[in-house]
DNA sequence: TTGATTTACTTTAAGCTTAAAGCATTATCG
DNA sequence: CGATAATGCTTTAAGCTTAAAGTAAATCAA
């Protein structure tokens, strides 16, 4: 899902007290074009993902958490780190071991927990998509420089902080 | 989704030719801080949907886009503006007629299409959504100041002209 | 006019996603 | 030890989302 849609906030009241009003606006300009942004790349990789090497997303993401933490990952690990719920983790990694890309064993220590790894075939699969996938995304950010990208990038951190924060 | 992991590239060549290789991963960093950020704040405007007026973002935002157009828009238009396929409109247009929020007519002059605009009940509700998603949108950018703000919206505006480039 | 193509929309099947409830195991504490 | 709480995971129901196929109307072209 993508851009908000800003209500049209100046129907009743024709000008506004101009103290914070300006900074909420600017909020929500923000914000949808963030997310109109992020929708966009997002699409272009789902349909890269889906035509090049029929899977999706999500089951990238695990993959790529996976490559990351050779020892295996928890189920809420993985949840964790993709910060989508554990029931999401659940079918996402069914899937993927239907496919022979990855597998589940019990930990050793804690009896209710699983650990997963990927499997040989599943590192094979995912070598061959990594590099493609690291090209597109490239190829999506050419638009800016290097000096943009770094400031963007420095900027999302403030932002990152900010919401990171227990508010 | 989120946080597409960045693969380990670093396993088998220990140092790359370091000619445009630091642009693939700064670009990778970038795009995983931005989808961080992104999933966050709408994780964040879900929860208050649902806890505060009991329903979700796509409702909201598709009640954002009628708002502007008080004329109406046809399926079509609601499928462009907010960036999603057709058939996804045809279901969350139905739930929100079901709702009495919004109500569907045939079009005037298009056999094939329909007009959707929001009733004087979703109106009545969405007024009452408006401002307090406003606020919410403001309260999570707050970590950046008004010049970070105007910053990062302006890249955020040559990275969008960038994907909106036929390429 | 008629036939072919495009456009607008709906339907379908499959997968993604979540909150909530439930189960089993582990941890905590009296 | 035994009760209680917390944790890890799965299941369920509901909704979101898409691609692909299908229907009907409009457009275009011969």
């Amino acid at each position: 899902m993508a851009e908000a849609g800003l209500a049209s906030e100046t129907r009743d009241a024709p000008a506004p007290a101009a103290s914070d009003v300006p900074d909420e606006r600017l909020a929500i300009r923000l914000w949808l074009r963030m997310l109109a942004c992020t929708t966009r790349i997002e699409q272009d990789i789902r349909r890269r993902l889906r035509e090049e090497f029929s899977t999706t997303l999500p089951r990238f993401d695990v993959l790529a958490q996976l490559d990351r933490a050779p020892e295996g990952l928890t189920m809420s690990g993985l949840s964790a780190r993709l910060m989508v719920s554990a029931g999401n983790i659940t079918g996402l990694v069914a899937r993927l071991a239907d496919e022979g890309l990855v597998e589940r064993a019990p930990h050793p220590e804690d009896g209710r927990a699983q650990v997963v790894r990927m499997t040989a075939e599943g590192q094979r699969v995912f070598g061959q998509m990594t590099p493609a996938h690291a090209s597109w995304v490239a190829e999506l950010f050419e638009g800016l420089s290097d000096t943009e990208a770094q400031a963007l990038h420095k900027a999302l951190g403030r932002l990152k902080d900010h919401l990171e924060r227990p508010s």
